[in-house]
DNA sequence: CGAGCTATTGAAGCAGATCAACGGGGGTGG
DNA sequence: CCACCCCCGTTGATCTGCTTCAATAGCTCG
């Protein structure tokens, strides 16, 4: 177990899964959370093993995902700085869901779900903290399955960098946190079909050069 | 307002989201729902309306979908006897995040999430059940994303059969409780698709006659 | 500077959507 | 009660979009 350094603090105390208590709820959260780091493609654990652990990214991506049979993964789900997972155990199944990697080096806050539910039995405000975790998580999945189901590879990017905009910007620049295959994953896409998705998008006026991303119309994007 | 009729009160209560309260908290929860109905293809909401109501389904299949904007509609969800939805609003955005469609008539108990708001404040059992809640609705659309990213047609539909087979029975005969085309949609495939995935697992000892599916071969399915 | 991984591009194959036509069953009205 | 009609479901044909496989180029990190 690792103190919490500053920076770790700050970040905990930034996410927005600490933003609904109060300062002593908040306390009580920050003080039954453990700082664990993880290397890159370490596996957090996998499906249907033993549920223990809650768990908030400081730093880092997690990849959660699934296999079929032939083992085949497909992500469900990409967890960045301020992302919670593994909501849906706090009264739920005793088993993981799905099996969760890092894609890089990551550090996380995580909680023992057991000492969570004692928590949440006693204190309504850590519980609606908890909703409002539950609720983020619930509407990204929802997201997840619309945009699969009614948008291109095309339009699963365009609607991603437009996401990503700055509030109101006519034209930004991002640099992309992690790897495309990451993204790829994350959109439910083959690493090649993404590539092929920002060609096609290059007539719109989305530049690629390595991880930096132009976009030159923002409204032309959202148009797609 | 139509008064708790003798069915829908034991649906109701038989609802997992009644489970986790109390008698206390059943009963306060109970006492904040108003039943409602709706007649096949009434629309109850659409998407980024007003948020106002939490539903529990307790007759009747509901539809949650989304549209593109060339207007093609996409399920995110379907929605039957005991379940909910609108979890994700009770502590979430002030706007529904889709539309919801009665696919025949149904009967719902509705609350109003600002009281369901400050009954949560005030019992932390009805708390507990809410999350309940929320962490079924995730679970369940997880389990859509990864099926759709996983899975093909045929797959998805031996898939929802074996989920339907009552425990440990090698074969069964199952009657589909709402119309093919809803099934389709829950499973994110076009009517004709469907149509063709019965086909295909016709081998595999699947029968269909009109609404009723007879399985010859659990195992055999849970190969597919 | 080299090794290995990441990304791009091309070609081929496949799964599912879409369009169109048809058959059958259930509901409605006469 | 019967007949009609509409809608649901099926089947066939075509088309699009994505995956898969393969080869190559570029990056990163020892």
């Amino acid at each position: 177990m690792i103190k919490l350094n500053a920076k770790a603090k700050s970040i905990l105390v930034q996410a927005s899964f600490m933003d609904a208590g109060d300062e002593f709820a908040t306390a009580k959260l920050m003080e039954a959370s453990t700082i664990t780091t993880a290397s890159a493609r370490t596996v957090l654990f996998r499906e249907s093993d033993q549920a223990e652990h809650f768990y908030c990214v400081l730093n880092g991506y997690v990849r959660l995902y699934r296999l079929n049979k032939d083992c085949r993964e497909a992500d469900v789900r990409i967890c960045g700085p301020g992302d919670t997972f593994n909501d849906c155990l706090i009264f739920g199944a005793d088993r993981y869901h799905y099996h969760a990697q890092a894609t890089e080096n990551c550090t996380f806050a995580r909680f023992e779900l057991s000492r969570l539910r004692s928590m949440i039995e006693d204190d309504p405000k850590i519980a609606k903290t908890l909703m409002q975790c539950l609720s983020r998580s619930l509407v990204t999945t929802l997201d997840c399955v619309a945009n699969d189901r009614l948008q291109t590879a095309p339009q699963r990017v365009a609607n991603y960098l437009v996401m990503q905009c700055p509030s109101d910007a006519a034209s930004y620049s991002l640099r992309l946190p992690f790897q495309k295959s990451v993204l790829a994953g994350k959109l439910g896409l083959a690493p090649e079909a993404l590539s092929r998705a920002f060609s096609s998008l290059r007539d719109a006026g989305v530049i690629v050069c390595g991880r930096v991303i132009k976009v030159n119309d923002v409204a032309a994007l959202k148009q797609f």
